[in-house]
DNA sequence: GCGGATTGTTGTGCATTATACAACGCAGCG
DNA sequence: CGCTGCGTTGTATAATGCACAACAATCCGC
């Protein structure tokens, strides 16, 4: 017994409120949930009163409340590798033209915590929040490959027809990812964007993050990506250092 | 009885665990909650499982985990205010050179859910998921001014020697404010730094949230005020027009 | 404007569940 | 090597959250 049931409800309820673009029913909840409607109804008012939930006035339904921004807002300043990586994040946007991106491990995910967007008019950009698949993001890639202890993913979701979706053509392609270094994606993830990425390590040589370039397939031809992972790894590399002397 | 108890100290958990910059222990935790180790014990561990709480590997203690960047995003990214505003917050920047923000009401706060930054070296941001009092800063101050339900603040704390402290001078200081359409902020709450906002309206006239701008006394003369909230209250009632045409 | 249907909220008894207490394993440290 | 502080794991008890049902409110078509 060392879940608490109504706690895990509740986040449930959080994370399907989140999963809805419009306000859900009390109702919708607990079908979903596979709970009593009068549940339902007491778990959301919990996490209305707490600013988690907010009812809209006319439709009675719910939708995610304005607190869950602060808890994000915490998590995210205390960051020391989102700050220390900022500037690196720039540096790469001014000397590839394309935005660049910071991503973390969650959830056997890639999470983008970070983004400095490019100025051109056609640009790959992924909010800050965004979850990614491991197997077909260069960023994703990258803690993938160099991260020992998280295991490989079971399923191998296509999302175009470049996607890796065998188990064994993955291993060979991440082996050839830590031989050189870095990471990419060759529209593998979406039409028509590629991206290169290479890993952040800590002092202890662990894998804290990513982070990477993205770009229309356009302007990132096969011929330049040695020099794109070039400067991507220079700034993966100099990003390192610097977290060599902070903890965490 | 409307409060499920265990969700709800899930809940002053997360915000205990966003509250402090340090990983907390389990026992700062009970004793933070007065209740047992085992039950604060069991709770966290739940909320790790979902993954809005990690712990440190060495320390055994706890911190806010990734999930909560997940909620955030999908937020942020469906609320239709949020996208309207962004090309006014860009229009705000080019025209007066300073920093422009988005706030929100959440839990008797302004909630600042946009940003867009300014060149300037020298420049006042404030972080997306910041909170800040409403009777000191000028987002605040509109979404007090032109909000009917909302009640007067209770405690006005002060920040700094200007901060409006007396409910009576406030209450005329909001009265000037409807009338003039627009509210300043003249380093109330932070030293050296002026604000001007204007409210936006949705299409029932009612108040869903504020844009303006912030940026050092030296530039934001107390002359050239004015002018800043000539352009602030242009953009915000060209806002306003676009938002009469969406619901919420 | 009105009846029918759907939805959200509110009692209530019961049983599940979360809780507090205590014991345990495990570090760090003198 | 024993001590102390910490996090986790059993366990019994009782408080808590749950399902069922009735109620209130809203929306729908006619």
């Amino acid at each position: 017994m060392s879940e608490i049931q109504s706690l895990a409800r509740g986040l449930k309820i959080m994370e399907l409120l989140a999963a809805s673009s419009d306000p859900v029913s009390i109702t919708e909840l607990a079908a979903e949930l596979g709970i009593d409607k009068s549940s339902a109804s007491r778990l959301v008012q919990t996490l209305a009163i707490y600013g988690y939930a907010e009812q809209d006035a006319a439709s009675r339904r719910y939708r995610l409340g304005p607190q869950v921004v602060r808890l994000s807002r915490s998590l995210l300043t205390r960051m020391p590798l989102r700050d220390a990586a900022k500037p690196f994040l720039r540096q790469l946007v001014e000397r590839t033209g394309e935005c660049a991106h910071l991503a973390i491990l969650a959830q056997d995910q890639a999470l983008y915590v970070d983004q400095v967007e490019s100025a051109a008019s056609l640009r790959v950009t992924t909010g800050v929040g965004t979850l990614a698949p491991l197997h077909c993001t260069a960023l994703g890639k990258c803690l993938l490959a160099f991260d020992n202890g998280i295991a490989s993913p079971q399923a191998l979701p296509s999302f175009t027809p470049r996607t890796i979706t065998d188990p064994q053509a993955l291993r060979l392609h991440l082996e050839q990812t830590r031989r050189q270094g870095y990471a990419v994606d060759d529209e593998e993830y979406d039409f028509g964007v590629r991206c290169v990425a290479a890993p952040v390590f800590d002092y202890r040589g662990k894998v804290i993050g990513a982070i990477g370039i993205s770009g229309p397939a356009g302007r990132m031809g096969l011929d330049r990506l040695p020099h794109f992972a070039q400067v991507v790894l220079d700034a993966a590399r100099e990003l390192s250092n610097r977290m060599s002397f902070q903890r965490a």
